[in-house]
DNA sequence: ATTTTAATGAGACTTTGGTCTCTTTACAAT
DNA sequence: ATTGTAAAGAGACCAAAGTCTCATTAAAAT
């Protein structure tokens, strides 16, 4: 037990780092370091005190768009339709996803190509799963434990940046049209995994 | 028109040191240009006259795992069960995904992370598309073309090495669970395309 | 108010990606 | 065999990532 309260004076000059970094990112290239310690008046030094390395900083930069809210998005929405929950889960993360683009690219890049016997770095925050249970929260009695354990792992497939790399990259689709794939791909995976609970 | 037929000398260095940055991403961490030159026994010069930038030589370093072969893989399979089908041909690809995981993730990591205003780079080749059209060809006239498209994007989601990253760094399932789930999620997929064909 | 402690600032230093220039070697045409 | 051309080698050079040391400032404790 090592563990220590950090003092305010930390909390500012990291959060302060971690705002910079985001406000950079937002313009599309990745920051360097330098230019991350210059936006938040801090030593470049001291920058390295805090995020050992580049990628740790710009994997935690926050996304300050509102990020979708898994509580808030499906508060006053007591419906248990599945399909339709867990289809505007993703159209709602779809917005977050394509509106700061540029910045989710350098997180991925950054956070993909670590070296691998290295655990040094930060795991990446998972947003999605949440966003999915919060989903499927209301009809989740119907689905057998398994099928909705793997329902939730191919849907995750379906709600990150990662697909917004593959539509735009390899497939070279716009945003709308990967929209309306996502949602048919969505519904279509809910419903199968409705049918596998009745058929068992 | 200023195509110019390269020269053997050109050719080969180029072929050794693609070899060469392949056989050193086999071992797992992204090498560095010396490196690749000094494997290649070229001078670090020529390696740069080769390939301006070290992305464009891993990307383009071959991935020496005999890639699944979409002609090959379905040569002598007149079946058409579609789900089956496309459901080998994912397990295929997994394979390949997973032998050379390391190798794909600095691929990805390169690809996605360039600059989006630059075009100097190679595009990603798109080993999936293919591999999908071959998988579905045999049931192909069952689908609506609407339908059809849709699926091979959906689908598309799935197959590529941008699913292990999600599974591996996201959820934190190994190679066998991975697949349990993108079996159930291509079938998913397949059938429910099918079923709206139907009901058209 | 003074002392102690922890955070910051400043700057030297190393490694790697990448560019540039100049020289040397290999190839091909005659 | 000689000569023109293009590729390869050698090495200087810059920028950015990352590490280190030491001085300085701000916060906290007495």
């Amino acid at each position: 037990m090592t563990e220590r309260k950090p003092s305010n004076q930390e909390l500012r000059t990291r959060k302060d780092l971690l705002r910079a970094a985001g406000r950079l990112m937002k313009k599309g290239c990745k920051p360097t370091m330098d230019e991350v310690a210059a936006e938040a008046m801090v030593s470049r030094a001291t920058a390295y005190r805090h995020f050992p390395r580049l990628d740790a900083l710009l994997v935690e930069a926050p996304i300050d768009a509102a990020v979708a809210d898994p509580v808030g998005l499906f508060a006053n929405d007591p419906s248990d339709d599945a399909e339709a929950r867990a289809d505007r889960a993703e159209a709602s993360l779809h917005e977050v996803v394509y509106q700061n683009e540029a910045q989710l690219r350098i997180m991925l890049a950054n956070s993909i190509g670590r070296d691998m016997t290295d655990d040094t770095l930060p795991a990446r925050q998972n947003r999605r799963l949440p966003l999915i249970e919060a989903a499927l929260a209301t009809s989740r009695h119907r689905f057998r434990e398994d099928d909705y354990q793997r329902l939730c792992a191919a849907l995750a497939l379906i709600f990150g940046p990662e697909s917004m790399v593959v539509f735009r990259d390899v497939l070279g689709f716009d945003a709308e049209t990967a929209r309306m794939v996502k949602s048919w791909a969505v519904r279509a995976l809910v419903r199968a995994a409705l049918e596998d609970a009745k058929s068992a």
